[in-house]
DNA sequence: CGTGATCTTGAGGGAATTCAATGTCGGTGG
DNA sequence: CCACCGACATTGAATTCCCTCAAGATCACG
């Protein structure tokens, strides 16, 4: 027994819209196409967007907020899988079912995408299908990069996650987290209190600073960096 | 500084032969179409079958043998992202370059199947393309499951694996492993002095039996279905 | 200003790693 | 056939890093 997670209490199972055309808004970058179908719902903070095992017939575009998917074991503990952004489409992962839980993190707007509707337009634009294979290609890339941390100290975990937070939104060298210490603690296979500790080590080290819990400025790339072998 | 694994040397690069049509044969069950094209090439034990970063022009099928797909960082820590047996298809990971190296276990028999043939039946073969993006994402589902070895204690690793590597054989329980403690401990998170000892506890307190290192019985499944969680 | 949720910090313990030595197996050559 | 060798595996002892348990601090919100 390791990491013991408290089990959030995902309470919202949305009746989804009839998918329909909506004109383009903030948050439309990753696909083409497919952007033009479905209807942009909210999700409240802590939502469950979808569970494991249930049928998989919608996709899933962040237009503002963040989610998490995850898994947990039977004792409650949980690893996340990944964390999706403005722009971000999730939910690629399941056949038939989904294949892992998915939550708002904080109150969000969501497009939902009948999958069907997909599936129909692939059959018919080749275009369309190659960018759904492409997209979880990518989601599939991501996942093998995010395996690597499980290999590595905590110190470079953290800073890992760090490095990789700050390069979704690009220029930028403050972190806005929208997630839980719990929730990054779930990410990196560790605890809650190691990863404050970690944060505060590497503030003591100047690598970080860490004005409020949720906002943090990487000052010293390099050094995080070189954590990040 | 974690796990250390001495950096093994991969030696044989192949030139690839042309696609074209073969007669069906053992191995042969995973997907419809795309199992025609492409033709068997041997590889060594230890061999390179590709490696990271190198321009993912093919897909492979295992005909015969073992492979393992894996990241290595910069000191040599390791970590294996998949094993492939007979009839799987590996090499799906790929945007326009490998996101892992890939090795022969054993001594190997593997379809190498030009890429761009694939994408070109896809873009006349809607049922094709279908099917790539459904093994893809059937990839990115086998990842996912991985991923919750990494929130375990090192008892529930390695009855988790003896367990998925039992599931690939259906039927026996009893497990032949291709590969050597080291790629074990590498697919686990694990050091080969700890995937020895558990196998050790493992056997004494009942739950299977090794009567070579190798070769492992599976006496008590309830017990490490337990173990699983 | 109290209350709960979230985060930080400390002390102590434990599971897995590290380091080191021994054991086993398969092959090769005397 | 057996001795030797290297690769692989097992076992032991000591260490370390992270976890657990517990207390206190901070923040958001009514």
């Amino acid at each position: 027994m390791l990491t013991q997670t408290t089990i959030r209490t995902g309470s919202f199972n949305p009746t989804v819209a009839q998918a329909h055309i909506r004109p383009p808004q903030d948050g439309d970058d990753q696909v083409g196409a497919i952007e033009l179908m479905g209807t942009a719902m909210p999700f409240a903070r802590n939502a469950e967007i979808y569970g494991e095992n249930e049928p998989a017939d919608y996709l899933y575009k962040v237009v503002s907020g963040a989610v998490r998917t995850y898994k947990v074991l039977v004792d409650g503990r949980r690893q996340i899988g990944a964390f999706y952004l403005p722009g971000d489409i999730f939910g690629l992962e399941s056949g038939a079912e989904h294949s892992c839980s998915a939550e708002a993190i904080t109150d969000s707007r969501i497009v939902v995408i009948k999958r069907s509707a997909v599936v129909a337009l692939a059959a018919r634009d080749n275009q369309v299908a190659q960018e759904m294979w492409a997209l979880t290609t990518r989601e599939l890339q991501r996942m093998q990069a995010h395996v690597l941390v499980f290999i590595k100290s905590a110190q470079e975990r953290v800073a890992s996650f760090l490095l990789e937070m700050a390069d979704r939104v690009p220029g930028a060298s403050v972190v806005e987290l929208p997630m839980s210490r719990q929730d990054v603690a779930d990410y990196l296979g560790l605890t809650i209190e190691t990863v404050s500790r970690t944060l505060t080590q590497l503030e003591r080290s100047s690598a970080i600073e860490v004005p409020t819990s949720r906002r943090i400025l990487l000052r010293n790339r390099p050094a995080l960096n070189r954590l990040n072998s």
